[in-house]
DNA sequence: GTCTATAGCTTGATAGAC
DNA sequence: GTCTATCAAGCTATAGAC
């Protein structure tokens, strides 16, 4: 059985790969048994729903993945700014230096489907929780934290599009420097510009 | 003639949406035809190349309408915060709010298209430029514009993604709100962490 | 659990009438 | 300049042998 799993984690990884690289519609199953060396019958066998359920078995083990090894050490003990610091060093393994597009953003496109599209929801949902709680730690303010949270996950995303567009990780690395201070760090008054309300 | 340009506008305006709602992969002939109301033969009449020119069309005229009516107000007169603010205001404008995706979005994934490809990282290079040309109209130095207007770019594209996989368009608002300050504003002294190069 | 073989549909693209 | 009709190739999915 141990070898069965190994086997199953090296084709869910190379499935996820596809997905990742061609987001739902580029991958077509021609792709996906050339990466995984399993003629296509042999998805169906794995994966009776056919593609559908493909993108949901790589989106659900990405989810439980990146909770459990990404985002974990935010929920763990020490200061909140060191506990950042170790999420932006996992997260920068995790997307390859910035080469690497989010599996969330590439499934997001066209296709209708709905599952997958709640999924996503729900995902980029639960690690702007994440965030707020390590955000609420530091003492920054419920509305606060939420805002920054936001800005945290704007930031990754933002700068993996523009390293897949222009092939510069630099902006992305420095995503990643500036999060403890963006997730823990009050702001620094700035002229209230009279409206401003919450997110 | 006058009418025939309109015509061609509607339908480079249907064509531009077709690809960034779905991308280039899942941007079908059927539904490209469904949307233009022309027949297949007919957009082959109009895009020898097939698809890829269709594309690749659509990219130029973005191009040139972006630059033209997004851009345009960075390069004119007037202090650059009011400037800024301009383009925020065209930009929200531009991708509905925060509901429309980045067309240099949904066309950089897969499909292997070098032209494409080129084509995104030209654009995004360009918009970069643009902004790094009024951040430092305001007095910043080379440097910081240049990380400034990859912030900028990052943020926006971020907030789009956000937009995308989560319905919420509040923080594409923020992040609008927040681009004047971001592309003049000299930063506050922050904790040197040792280390820092140029992008 | 993986394979070969194949069904049935959709794809991108072309030929030729009007 | 748009159409109908058609093509070969690709697609998702299934049947059944091993």
């Amino acid at each position: 059985m141990p070898a069965r799993k190994i086997d199953e984690d090296i084709l869910m990884d190379k499935l996820t790969e596809v997905f990742r690289l061609h987001g739902y519609e580029g991958a077509s199953l021609s792709l996906i048994a050339e990466a995984t060396g399993l003629k296509r019958a042999s998805l169906y066998h794995r994966f009776p729903g056919g593609k559908e359920e493909m993108a949901e078995s790589v989106l659900q083990r990405a989810d439980e993945w990146f909770v459990s090894h990404i985002l974990a050490p935010l929920t763990g003990k020490g200061i909140p700014s060191a506990r950042i610091k170790e999420m932006a060093r996992r997260l920068n393994n995790f997307y390859g230096g910035g080469n690497s597009s989010c599996l969330l953003d590439s499934l997001s496109l066209g296709h209708d489907g709905d599952a997958i599209r709640q999924h996503i929801e729900r995902s980029l949902t639960a690690w702007i929780g994440a965030l707020v709680l390590v955000a609420r730690d530091s003492g920054l303010s419920p509305a606060i934290a939420k805002q920054r949270a936001e800005e945290a996950l704007i930031g990754i995303q933002g700068a993996l599009v523009l390293a897949r567009g222009t092939g510069n990780t630099k902006p992305f690395a420095r995503v990643l420097q500036n999060l403890p201070q963006l997730l823990t760090v009050e702001a620094k008054k700035t002229k209230p510009k009279s409206k401003r309300s919450k997110s």
